[in-house]
DNA sequence: CGTGTTTGACCAGCGC
DNA sequence: GCGCTGGTCAAACACG
């Protein structure tokens, strides 16, 4: 089980294509990786996203050292959540303030993987979606298992294997609502 | 009945 | 010290 400077495998593979080629409507149009002493949020966080990395490379930051890491990149979507292929579970639902929409907070499901997930709206553009996920999966997608069990040589050679099964995942049930 | 969501309460950190 | 804000907890509830 490696993650390279990924929490999440498919991160990699948003970035890189930078547009979900199974669904249009959602593209990520930027990506930040924040350091572990991360200097966030600002009052924008969305701002101070496109400011520093809007476009560039993935930043390697000390989460390899340290195991710890913040993530966040903001997603045009009509779709609060997105299906990344790991099992969340929300616990929490703030309205923040300098933002009329709410803010939804995900831990991830899986037993002694306490990944968490923070999901809001643009309060600029209603129409994105600011994802953070805080800390890395310490074991693999559900559906990467699901998905190198059942069809393991399917995979496109240039594409990353793991990000190719979430995004088939997605394809297999973005569009049925995503029950798991 | 098991699992996930909702939502109000609670707590900690921070600025004044 | 106090109030504000963000983050988490946990009981109640909904659903398959």
């Amino acid at each position: 089980m490696n993650y390279p400077e990924n929490p999440n495998p498919n991160f990699s593979y948003f970035y890189h294509d930078n547009i979900n080629p199974s669904n249009p409507e959602i593209e990520v149009s930027d990506y930040l990786v924040f350091d572990d002493g991360f200097d966030q949020e600002d009052s924008s966080p969305s701002q101070s996203m496109v400011s520093s990395e809007k476009n560039g490379m993935i930043k390697k930051t000390k989460e390899d050292q340290v195991g710890h890491s913040r993530v966040a990149f903001r997603t045009k979507s009509e779709l609060e959540v997105m299906d990344d292929g790991f099992k969340w579970r929300k616990y929490g639902k703030k309205s923040v303030k300098n933002s009329p929409n709410p803010r939804n907070y995900y831990k991830c499901s899986s037993g002694g993987c306490n990944v968490k997930k923070i999901v809001e709206r643009d309060r600029e553009d209603p129409s994105y979606v600011i994802t953070t996920y805080d800390g890395i999966h310490n074991h693999e997608s559900p559906c990467v298992v699901y998905y190198n069990t059942h069809v393991p040589l399917m995979l496109p050679p240039s594409s990353p294997p793991s990000a190719s099964a979430n995004w088939a995942f997605q394809n297999a049930t973005s569009h049925s609502s995503s029950s798991f």
